[in-house]
RNA sequence: GGGUCGGUACCCAAGCGGCCAAAGGGAGCAGACUGUAAAUCUGCCGGCACAGCCUUCGAAGGUUCGAAUCCUUCCCGGCCCA
């Protein structure tokens, strides 16, 4: 199969350039691709996977990727999907964004030496020496006014009242100048992205037609939704990153095996490397007997492992044997000991444990004594697998060896504590 | 600058002198069911030493036995006029 066609067949084709030129272009020979990211926060987050596979994707199928940091994009700020103007981020926020997000960028990828090997770049290195004059007369002049107001993301800032700055009106030419500079000096012919940025991506493949008289490609992805329409990466903490710092690799893991099944099928087409034969088969698998999870288990140790490392995937699979076995006393120490550094953890004295409410909230799994006496009611906690009620004596318990408590409350939020 | 309407808990939003810790909806949390899913149902959803008390309805003063509700000033936002 062809690498259009399995990316098709997994839905990561949004929009292309011609179509049938681009697989001619691909059967003719490696071909150089990039996806721009820029650096609004010190991480990637799991929305941006699906770019960084891309990439990943056509490297496999023996093209050439170009994973590229937007260090002058991000200070400029893309109007795209937006509906107010952004706020810039201030220049040591950036610096250090763009140095974590080139690290994130860094793994997928094959960077060693060969044909296909993959080369990150920064758009501010080109961007940066280019002065305001040379700007106009090389970029500027290439681009008439009225192609860039009927864009869909200039068109409806317009239409608001919030109005669009020139600043990030200009967003699009800088993003065309990238595709520009890369087809010139690296021969990259392809940039790939998600939906929302077609505009820019296309105001590249007309630079390169009008400026240097070459024709390039363009494709999109689908943005990744999920089924009630809500923003795709938010967990209740927030996004979900890439950064192990940010999310562990347990958290992360948590976040795939949670997929809802109406659209566990649909992730892990567009995000899993496995052939598409096999993903096929334990879809199939999982709709026999879904109360398994088999599709979210396979999800979450595939994409836990190629972010975060197989070490990572293991620990975060013990945490998960511990925390969701139902019965914690078997654990081993080295177990529980990896558990307490996946789950909120902290260390109590023996003489604090009389209190059970002002554990539960020192403990943070609630948010006043109030709150706690109200969850114990609805018997909301456990402690060790055993449901708590209000007058239970956290000390009556069996410390794991000899010194962990194992607090629960509902089915998903874990403390373990260690007893001094 | 003038006029006018508004600012209520995480969000939306009712209340317009006592019956108000404040309706309703959403979000969130817990329980039942189940599968670490969805849907549904139930309970909770300011704080505390919890039949009681304390703090809250943009801010500060005031009227009143009593104020989210009335008055004054101020701050912020929408709309209209200039």
């Amino acid at each position: 199969m062809d690498l259009l066609t399995d990316l098709d067949a997994r839905g990561l084709i949004h929009d292309s350039t011609d179509r049938a030129a681009l697989g001619a272009r691909l059967a003719a020979g490696p071909l150089s691709v990039y996806v721009g990211f820029d650096p609004t926060a010190d991480s990637l987050h799991v929305g941006h996977l699906v770019g960084q596979l891309y990439l990943r994707r056509f490297q496999q199928a023996g093209n050439k990727p170009f994973p590229l940091a937007g260090g002058a994009t991000g200070m400029v700020g893309d109007p795209s999907g937006r509906s107010e103007e952004r706020n810039l981020l201030d220049i040591d926020t950036l610096r250090y964004n763009v140095s974590r997000i080139e690290a994130q960028l860094q793994r997928l990828l094959d960077f060693s030496p060969g044909k296909y090997q993959a080369k990150l770049v920064n758009n501010a290195d080109w961007t940066e020496p280019l002065t305001l004059l040379d700007f106009l007369r090389d970029v500027g002049k290439h681009v008439t006014i009225n192609q860039m107001l009927a864009k869909d993301s200039v068109r409806s800032r317009l239409e608001t009242d919030n109005g669009l700055s020139f600043t990030e009106f200009t967003y699009s030419l800088l993003q065309a100048n990238d595709f520009r500079h890369l087809y010139e000096h690296e021969g990259v012919e392809l940039q790939a992205g998600g939906s929302d940025q077609w505009g820019n991506i296309v105001a590249g493949v007309d630079l390169i037609r009008r400026h240097l008289g070459k024709s390039a490609h363009a494709m999109t992805h689908p943005l990744v939704t999920k089924s009630d329409g809500t923003k795709f990466g938010k967990s209740v903490g927030g996004a979900v990153w890439l950064d192990a710092d940010k999310t562990s690799p347990y958290q992360f893991r948590q976040f795939w095996i949670q997929v809802d099944d109406v659209m566990v099928a649909r992730y892990l087409h567009m995000f899993s490397l496995q052939p598409l034969d096999d993903t096929l088969q334990v879809i199939e698998q999982h709709e026999t007997a879904p109360e398994r999870r088999v599709a979210q288990r396979t999800l979450a140790d595939e994409l836990t492992a190629l972010v975060h490392g197989a070490e990572a995937l293991e620990a975060a699979r013990a945490a998960t044997d511990v925390l969701f076995g139902g019965d914690p006393s078997s654990a081993s120490e080295a177990t529980l000991a990896a558990v307490a550094r996946e789950v909120p953890s902290s260390v109590v004295s023996r003489a604090a444990l009389d209190d059970l409410v002002a554990v539960l909230v020192s403990a943070g799994l609630a948010s006043s004594n109030g709150d706690a006496r109200r969850t114990l009611q609805q018997k909301g906690f456990r402690a060790n697998g055993v449901q708590l009620a209000e007058d239970s004596q956290l000390t009556g318990l069996n410390l794991l060896h000899g010194r962990y408590l194992l607090l629960r409350k509902g089915k998903t939020n874990h403390h373990l504590l260690e007893i001094s």
